[in-house]
DNA sequence: TCTGGGGTCCTAGGACCC
DNA sequence: TCTGGGGTCCTAGGACCC
């Protein structure tokens, strides 16, 4: 059986050092850096609609709130403690994000930005024995630079990286900081680490392992390759040979170009009618449009999406569409048509829609697009309309130039009843300082 | 686990081909 | 229509991530 060659572990690479950098609580954490009073206090970060938390601080954690918790389940609670809660301020998060792996790229070249809160830096270059003190030198640096929090793991391979990250978060000694490159403490850390916090160990994985005895991770990593390779496939065998400390997973610099780009939202309220359905969906296509273009890609397909809300006990419906476009383009216009469109196929009277979505498959990089003999690649001045709504949506704020069909009052609009200000990118928005 | 939203990768199975 | 062997492409669904 090909085990070797299908988990590529990079024998080259044998001496590879990678860290992994995570913010703390990143969403609570943004907001106490323009916050402070909100130091030492519990607080949450509510998904969109305030419907449940998202993130939370160590002492909301600590009164025991779970992650995913329905906002409506723990109202009482929350005002009892005196949680302060917030709606998610995505402008903001993004913002700090991009802040935060700035500073992490004057570290090393080599880094893979993973998630708006995580990156991994390939350390390879740093001598062994300075690996601490660099650690420490990451973690004041972006305090200092972004008063973001955060822990660093450095370890040999991408998954024990995570692990590493995991163990210095919950310890105090390690004050933020755990290089177990080459540490006798390795399997140590190994054992006390349960299988399901092992990374691509999900929930599914997890009961298969503790029904095979198999309860942390120096027992994943010394688990038999054959029946791991048949009960979880190559991605399984990978991680093991990752908690071996050979390397199959790559630190990747150079980011791919996204291969589908969605919005969906769940709605405000219960929506019933066409005309909010076809606003909606709109709304979503023109928003997922200029995702499109900042990426500078085209889609050659678009899906929509429209579903009732699961959970309540009333008739339900789910349906989806898909249309292939005649010529890849990411010309708003373009992409409204086609989404009205497929909406008008599924959508059905009669139900009380929660949701709705819009997705861009089959992207292509923009200056590649192909027309055909009948169909020009673009229409005229296509990019020039794009780029001024673009550039004034950017400098005047989302939505300064938008089409009629997205609507006026928008009534079916998410919630965010509990937003704090976008600090760091609109004048008006600014902190304030009294003297 | 699943009352958010946005993604990726892998696998099994069917359609179709020679 | 089945008998056999060998292959590709596509799609749906599963599993996982933050």
């Amino acid at each position: 059986m090909p085990v070797q060659s299908e988990t590529r572990p990079d024998h080259s690479a044998r001496s590879r050092v990678c860290a992994l950098v995570d913010c703390n609580n990143f969403y609570v954490s943004c907001e106490r850096a323009f916050a402070p009073w909100l130091e030492g206090v519990p607080v949450v970060v509510l998904s969109n609609n305030d419907s449940c938390v998202v993130a939370r601080s160590n002492e909301a954690k600590a009164l025991g709130i779970k992650m995913g918790a329905p906002v409506h389940q723990i109202a009482r609670m929350l005002k009892e403690n005196s949680v302060k809660v917030f709606s998610s301020n995505y402008t903001l998060y993004a913002d700090m994000s991009r802040r935060v792996m700035e500073t992490l790229c004057r570290f090393t070249p080599d880094v893979e930005i993973y998630s708006i809160d995580e990156a991994f830096l390939d350390l390879t270059h740093v001598p062994c024995g300075d690996l601490d003190a660099y650690g420490r030198r990451i973690r004041d640096t972006v305090k200092r630079w972004t008063g973001l929090p955060v822990t660093v793991g450095v370890a040999r391979t991408k998954t024990l990286a995570k692990i590493c990250n995991h163990i210095a978060k919950r310890s105090q000694r390690a004050r933020g900081v755990l290089n177990l490159a080459d540490s006798p403490h390795l399997d140590h850390a190994l054992e006390m680490t349960p299988v399901d916090e092992v990374w691509g160990i999900g929930w599914s994985h997890d009961r298969l392992l503790r029904a095979r005895g198999i309860e942390n991770a120096l027992q994943l990593r010394d688990a038999d390759d054959r029946w791991v390779r048949k009960r979880m496939g190559v991605v399984g065998l990978r991680t093991v040979h990752e908690l071996r400390g050979i390397p199959c997973l790559d630190v990747e610099t150079g980011a791919d170009p996204a291969k589908t780009i969605s919005t969906s939202r769940s709605f405000g309220r219960l929506v019933e009618s066409l005309r909010d359905m076809e606003e909606s969906v709109a709304t979503f296509a023109s928003k997922a449009a200029e995702k499109l273009r900042k990426e500078r890609l085209a889609a050659g397909a678009i899906m929509v999406f429209i579903m009732t809300n699961r959970f309540r006990e009333e008739p339900q419906y789910f349906n989806s569409s898909i249309m292939r476009l005649p010529a890849p383009t990411n010309d708003t216009r373009d992409l409204l048509r086609s989404a009205g469109e497929c909406l008008r196929r599924i959508y059905r009277d009669g139900f009380r829609y929660y949701k709705a979505g819009v997705m861009f498959i089959e992207l292509v990089p923009e200056d590649r697009i192909q027309g055909s003999l009948f169909i020009p690649a673009q229409r005229p001045d296509s990019r020039r309309l794009m780029q001024v709504m673009d550039r004034v949506n950017g400098a005047m704020g989302a939505d300064t130039l938008k089409f009629a069909a997205l609507g006026i009052e928008q009534g079916w609009r998410t919630r965010f009843g509990k937003l704090s200000r976008r600090y760091t990118t609109s004048w008006d928005e600014l902190m304030t300082v009294r003297a």
